[in-house]
DNA sequence: CTTTTTGCACTGACTGGTCAGTGCAAAAGC
DNA sequence: GCTTTTGCACTGACCAGTCAGTGCAAAAAG
């Protein structure tokens, strides 16, 4: 029940060019970075409608204006946050897929590779997690389209995976690809988010093993 | 994108007996129906803090007055939503399981049954299902302690059924517990979520047959 | 039978507080 | 000397919760 480490929430920066000649100042990059990792723990506790600009400004340690000259609101803030955040999950999903096609492993071992990268993540993420998923159901919000784009773009990494192995035939042609590509986000999400809520103990590796179990049909019969 | 029919929302009254002899009076309990029905979609639209009472007050009919006659604050309607429909859908769980062992299904089985129930129940109460997952993660929040009460009612239904599987051989002894709970859960809520927002033509049946392909590892290979 | 009283359910105007967003002059980087 | 940040006072909308009062039916009184 002890607060996570600050570390637990960063979004990392995304690496901007610090592009020296014309004027990215890094020190305004510095600035919204500091904002974001406020932001994502405050409204993943609270919610974004109990969160308030002041309470963002004091824990990133800016004065309130300093918010209102870097974002044109509050809810654009919290807008370029999601885009930010998914933007990673969405990268280390379709690197975990094409290492393992480089390194020769099937289709199922590329769906469980992503099971891990997802891990990974929610780990790192946790807060930023909490938060997508608190908001991803919710209609008639501001952000709702941004949302949908970005939820689009995660998920299609599993359903190409799913595709290419039905394709190959490794895969049921029954397999109904968009609804288990749901439901496999799901199940990880899920999981992932109980195990840091109610066994925060327990390790990565545990967690994925039992994942990994599941996603292979290996939970009836022994072995 | 219409407006889903009253009766998507309805969370069915808990029968109370007319009781003429004392003073358990009929009126009122359909007055807090009917801020049940009314709050449960706002908030699943909105979230909670986003959503005013004199918004619920207002699409329920009453007067923003009768609200508080009723409950004592915004978030004690809030919780006792919570209650009401988390205990629905534990005992449907608990009765898909159940007539499963009666009529000598195995534990795949009631596991299968308990996926459609699941199923059912997000189909019936689309906007209580939304709420629920929006709030579940939250920390720091008032209704904290009664959430992780009920969570835990519903998911130890499911753990049950497991623990039965391993005692009597059908599933490994590898197989954890809690987490494939978890798991399971939140293969079906998410599925049936994204059922639910991004392809409300599918039948049931249809979500069902996906999610039990995925259920008994007939994801990989033909047939 | 008529009048008065009682208690319950509900009403809606009102209050005190909160909060997103503004404006601006002065300081601090780079 | 630009851009960026600060500090801080201010506004106006919005909102949870309150409270004096209404409507009504059934009981009590006359």
């Amino acid at each position: 029940m002890t607060a996570p480490p600050p570390s637990a929430v960063r979004i990392d920066a995304m690496e901007r060019k610090p592009d020296p000649g014309s004027g990215g100042s890094s020190r305004r990059e510095a600035t919204r970075q500091k904002l974001y990792e406020a932001a994502v723990t405050l409204i993943a506790e609270q919610g974004f409608s109990a969160t308030t600009v002041d309470e963002i400004a004091e824990r990133a340690g800016v004065a309130k204006g300093t918010v209102y000259y870097n974002f044109a609101s509050k809810s654009v803030l919290f807008e370029e946050l999601l885009r930010h955040g998914v933007g990673l999950l969405t990268a280390s999903l379709r690197q975990a897929a094409e290492r393992t096609a480089e390194e020769g492993g099937s289709r199922v071992d590329a769906l469980d590779a992503m099971v891990r990268a997802g891990l990974v993540f929610i780990d790192r993420y946790p807060a930023f997690t909490q938060l997508y998923v608190a908001e991803l159901w919710r209609t008639n919000r501001a952000w709702q389209s941004t949302l949908l784009v970005v939820r689009q773009e995660a998920v299609a990494v599993v359903e190409d995976v799913l595709r290419a192995g039905v394709a190959g035939g490794e895969f049921s042609e029954e397999l109904d690809i968009p609804l288990t590509a749901a439901a496999l986000v799901g199940m990880v999400l899920v999981a992932a988010l109980d195990w840091q809520a109610f066994q925060p103990e327990r390790s990565l590796d545990d967690v994925h093993a039992a994942l990994s179990r599941l996603l292979q049909g290996r939970v009836s019969g022994g072995r």
